[in-house]
DNA sequence: CCGCTAGTTCAAGAAAATTTGAACCAATGC
DNA sequence: GCATTGGTTCAAATTTTCTTGAACTAGCGG
């Protein structure tokens, strides 16, 4: 059925024996906390099996290390590109043809800042909504009602305001560390 | 069936009649909002609830205006109590019997560090676990593989560095702020 | 135009999380 | 003691979310 799982081009020249218990570990340990972070297992299992490789993998490779569907992968790349946690690589570079290879993202703020833009973003989008609506609610009720319930939303707004103060500076605080040395070509530009 | 939903003290005292459509709003925003961030909305529906009520509400309250069963609350009132988003109020003070009252905590940073001790202790454990782990993994590994993997181990715990640095930070600056002058930036747009 | 590889889409099935409700416990009062 | 209220527990039902796989699009030769 799988009939083309392409024997993975022979480049065992970056991709140094893999090492399947390492891998293995990895492709937990992400799975895990990524999950816990509201991102699927599978897809957790990608960026984990990506950071346990020496080299890029390709589409292909996932396939059959994690021994997933193709459709997993797909969505799984999809969200993780999106996201900015994996990098493509030229595919030129690696083999001679048209696949694409995958290098996982190390740098913990860009990490963080992509996958806060996938999670936040929306929900800021729709608590606008809800707090617009509440305002109009309002408009509804008097006397002591009124007083409370502005209150209330006053109570929105500062949190609003707070969290808003505490993203930029999460940011800033994420950016990589000053540990130079092994800040090799990982260069921060973001 | 529901034969003990006593037919809620007659505290109309405090309690201002409250506005079914301002609860719907609060409701329904906190169960989307918080539901983002992988709680369960029954959840966010109960601090909803609180949050749109001038007054306590107890047990009975709640099961009553949610429609929800009395299971789902326990747990929900379980999980908000142990995360310190509610606060249970001196029963004596509201009605002479003895069921507890609920009131929302209100304070962005009490909120967000029972949240994150919720989500965020778990998966310290785990991960401390999982790195050990690996580690020992290492061990059988030689040559340019274990240099690599050595060299994988180290980012993450760079990474774990770099959290345990951010959240601290993250506390004080969630510190409720003191209202004074806050009414000026209101410029926060995004 | 045909055949082949690389990858995406999406309806339907599988798995995981949540909700329910009935059984249960604990305190109070008679 | 026994009945009643306030609340918890947990297995089973339900809902939500994730995964699968077959059908499909697209690039590249020939």
């Amino acid at each position: 059925m799988l009939r083309w799982l392409q024997p993975r081009p022979p480049t065992t020249d970056i991709l140094t024996a893999a090492d399947p218990a390492f891998e293995r570990e990895c492709v937990a340990l992400f799975s895990e906390f990524l999950h816990v972070l509201g991102v699927p297992k599978s897809v957790g299992a990608i960026y984990g099996l990506l950071f346990a490789s020496p080299g890029p993998l390709c589409f292909a490779d996932i396939v059959e290390k994690l021994g997933v569907s193709k459709g997993s992968v797909s969505q799984g790349l999809a969200f993780l590109r999106q996201s900015r946690a994996v990098k493509t690589v030229n595919s030129k570079s690696v083999d001679g043809g048209r696949r694409e290879y995958f290098e996982p993202e190390l740098g913990l703020r860009r990490l963080a800042s992509g996958l806060i833009q996938e999670k936040i973003q929306p929900l800021t989008k729709e608590t606008r909504g809800s707090l617009q609506r509440l305002r109009e609610q309002t408009g509804a009720a008097q006397g002591a009602q009124r007083t409370f319930q502005l209150e209330r939303i006053k109570q929105l707004e500062t949190w609003r305001r707070q969290l808003g103060r505490v993203l930029p500076v999460m940011q800033i605080l994420l950016k990589v560390s000053p540990s130079a040395h092994s800040a090799r070509q990982k260069a921060m530009a973001d």
